[in-house]
DNA sequence: CGACAAGTTGATGATGGTCAATCCTTGTGG
DNA sequence: CCACAAGGATTGACCATCATCAACTTGTCG
């Protein structure tokens, strides 16, 4: 196990009080919010820099507090009788963590890329959204959002061979990123082909297998190692079995 | 394609207005609630008790409503090319349908076993919301609960082989069953053998074939086709890889 | 009783896991 | 700057697992 990649000393280091800065404001409980209630918001929240291998101790600990993924990617691991497992993935706007102060999980929460996270005191929050009921109306989107993406997420999982699984998942990805990265067209994966199999129930060897396959296939390619080009995504989407769905969320 | 499986006529019995009667308000939303709150959720929500196989047409149509399962179970049939899957379980107490009216589904949401929902249109629930701060505390507490499942669920998905998918399968329907069944050593699937290995990414054979070898190995047993009963649930907890979890959600 | 769907069981081939060797990339230290 | 070390990624060989096809049994409902 890398100390890299499974740091859990408290490294976080707070670059700014406030969640969000105005500029870019997208990050899912902001978004939505305006005026007063933002700024209540933007007041309990503090922001903190993550680089790539830093753990979110904070939100894993207590279960008390509750946190915005700004920027970059995270990966939720957790611990196995023979190491840990990359469990599920945090992209930007969603929210980690548990307003209802729910069991607290041994799970660590690791950053992939170097990443920024808004983090506040279920308390805090709580108070919040108490006084401005946009603010709750607003973690209810955010909640919805979330639970919307799970669900897909498992449609990635039952899908029942491997092939299927490593194009539904690029596909996943590329979907969740959209509007993060400039290349629409290029992804960066950050997690190794280990890690990758890990998501998907694979072994990592199949993981590269399939991969290289759709790429020999012509639907991919590999500028990078961990980077991954579209070359037909209308093909790769038809592998991944999802060619007809809508591509973004759907309700239960 | 069973007509008993996929009517997909508005096969619903609306038989109260007022969702939970005040004996049994166990129902995920209402619980929670109180006084004035409940009883404006109840004003606005119009129960319906729904017959093995019959679809609940409204809450997939629209998208404008919003419904908590209260007693029974539902799946979510997703179709496909070649017939449909189905891909989600729907429990007691868990919410349907989406508030924010995202964009509408066209997955078939339809009762395995004899069940009672409570719909609300989701303006009228929004409107209540808005007027009682603790209503939209409780939807947001249900959506954080169903997001937890959902991630659970995710676990049981990703795991490797068919015998820990199926013997987690299991584990899983007792847990979300707690309290809901009389008797809690037996669970009443309700569903099929190719039901299950859809939502389990297996063929409906080596289900089978594995619900077989767990019997055979002394874990459970069937008094009924449709019917399991636990004899060594910690040894069915062991093979699903799921010993040493704690049984109930956790955050993120 | 007969028809039909679900479930079980067997045989066989494809898929994916495991073990192992090699290659590639990155970072480190001389 | 180069050599080397260490992970990650790829590829191959082999074997276990699972999907598929098919026959048969059980249960249900008319």
């Amino acid at each position: 196990m890398l100390s890299d990649e499974c740091g859990e000393q408290r490294a976080v280091l707070a670059i700014d009080r406030g969640c969000c800065d105005l500029q870019s404001m997208r990050c899912g409980l902001c978004a939505g919010l305006a005026g007063e209630d933002l700024h209540a918001v933007r007041a309990v929240g503090r922001r903190y820099a993550l680089r790539r291998g830093q753990a979110v101790a904070e939100v894993t600990g207590a279960g008390t507090y509750c946190a915005n993924l700004t920027t970059g990617i995270l990966q939720v691991l957790r611990p196995e009788v023979d190491g840990s497992r990359t469990i599920g993935l945090v992209f930007p706007g969603e929210i980690i963590g548990d307003l209802n102060g729910g069991r607290p999980s041994d799970d660590a929460i690791v950053a992939i890329t170097d990443a920024e996270i808004c983090i506040y005191q279920s308390v805090d929050l709580e108070r919040v959204a108490d006084r401005h009921p946009s603010v709750r109306r607003a973690l209810l989107g955010s909640a919805f959002e979330a639970l919307s993406q799970a669900r897909r997420w498992m449609l990635v999982l039952s899908r029942p061979s491997a092939r299927e699984r490593v194009a539904a998942f690029l596909v996943e990805m590329a979907g969740r990123l959209r509007g993060v990265n400039a290349d629409q067209n290029t992804l960066e994966l950050g997690l190794s082909r280990g890690r990758i199999g890990d998501l998907l129930g694979l072994s990592l060897e199949t993981t590269s297998r399939q991969m290289q396959a759709l790429a020999r296939a012509g639907l991919i390619a590999f500028p990078q190692r961990r980077q991954v080009r579209f070359v037909n995504r209308g093909g790769l989407e038809k592998v991944a079995g999802l060619a007809f769905r809508p591509p973004t969320g759907a309700a239960v």
